[in-house]
DNA sequence: AACTCGGGGGG
DNA sequence: CCCCCAGAGTT
């Protein structure tokens, strides 16, 4: 039995039931769910991509809607970039009236589709040839071609890129490009891959040389930067949370979340009211929270404040329900307020 | 080629 | 804590 063959067989018999991997496949489906997936795991896209689906269930309905509620759908999800490409090409398809384009060429030419995402959709939903290469699949090849330092360059991943599309021959693409994602997300894990259970375990190099987890070598980051930042959470008597839209230029721009800002080396308290709108008699800080934006590990303190009444505010400001705020906002909102009830 | 952009889960 | 994840866009 070849390689592809085989491959093919483990996934029919191992593959996750997925949402987005119903028959017969729909291409706004399959384009959701790679944006989704993008840098992102499946697990965590799971209960937002059905969510999603609900509240826009075509691209014409993408397309209609106003960009702040298709953010408020991200909601948590990070790279908010995404929600807005992911607008912006709805908008540009559906105007242009043709449909969603079906070749990876066409694909990569719109908003947020690059390489990988373009090959996806191309071969999951239009049945094209073209090889994805994801974090998956390039793990995948460098351990059964062993490729070490190579798969980090250009030239590994093209060879990478062919390595895959060889598996191609005799076999449906799309499957062939899903069956690989799979076997890399939940086989051929970055550690303690399970070879024993591998398709293609006879064949792989790293593997008859007992390192898997050599290959690829993990990637440097850069060093992670620690700071400390203080939010003012604002509570009316009606239990709302006074939120400020982050402005342009700034991490999280555009989302609404409690002021906050750098903690300084000032008085937390009195710093943190001095973010708010109005004047207030004071405030208690409590416990940090923890978040991270990219290398940022961010400790963020919560000044709790309490306001009788929920004054009118200038633009960019809204009093909200914390917990269904009904504006696009940060997971760093759940951890504040599950930190300002306890 | 390097840098930025969220966030959470697993070792 | 460190690591990575169905990457893309900008510089």
């Amino acid at each position: 039995m070849s390689k592809s063959r085989r491959l093919l067989a483990w996934y029919r018999d191992a593959a996750r039931e997925l949402p987005w991997r119903v028959e017969p496949r729909d291409p706004y489906r399959v384009l959701v769910s790679e944006l989704m997936l993008q840098q992102t795991q499946v697990d965590r896209v799971v209960p937002r991509f059905d969510a999603f689906m609900v509240r826009f269930p075509t691209l014409a309905t993408l397309a209609e809607a106003d960009v702040s509620k298709v953010l408020e759908a991200w909601s948590g999800l990070g790279y908010y970039r995404r929600a807005r490409s992911l607008h912006r090409l709805a908008r540009e398809v559906v105007a242009r009236g043709s449909g969603l384009p079906q070749t990876a060429a066409e694909l990569c030419a719109l908003p947020g589709i690059g390489p990988y995402t373009a090959a996806a959709v191309a071969s999951l939903a239009f049945g094209a040839a073209e090889p994805v290469l994801d974090g998956n699949v390039m793990r995948v090849a460098a351990r059964f071609l062993t490729m070490g330092e190579e798969a980090r360059r250009a030239p590994g991943r093209a060879k990478a890129l062919r390595w895959v599309r060889g598996l191609m021959e005799g076999a449906e693409p799309g499957r062939v490009n899903e069956a690989l994602m799979e076997l890399g997300a939940t086989v051929c894990t970055p550690r303690a891959p399970a070879c024993p259970l591998c398709p293609l375990r006879e064949e792989c190099r790293a593997r008859v040389e007992g390192r898997p987890e050599e290959h690829p070598p993990a990637r440097r980051v850069r060093e992670p930067e620690h700071l400390r930042w203080l939010a003012a959470c604002a509570v009316s008597g009606r239990g709302r949370w006074l939120l400020r839209r982050v402005e342009a230029g700034a991490v999280l721009r555009g989302l609404w979340l409690p002021p906050f800002a750098d903690a300084g080396d000032g008085d937390v308290v009195a710093t943190a009211l001095g973010l708010l709108p109005f004047p207030v008699d004071g405030g208690v800080s409590l416990p940090p929270v923890r978040h991270s934006i990219t290398y940022r590990r961010i400790s963020v303190v919560p000044v709790r404040v309490a306001v009788a009444r929920e004054l009118p505010l200038p633009d960019g400001w809204a009093w909200a329900d914390p917990l269904v705020p009904g504006l696009p906002t940060s997971s760093l909102l759940a951890k504040l307020v599950r930190r300002a009830n306890k």
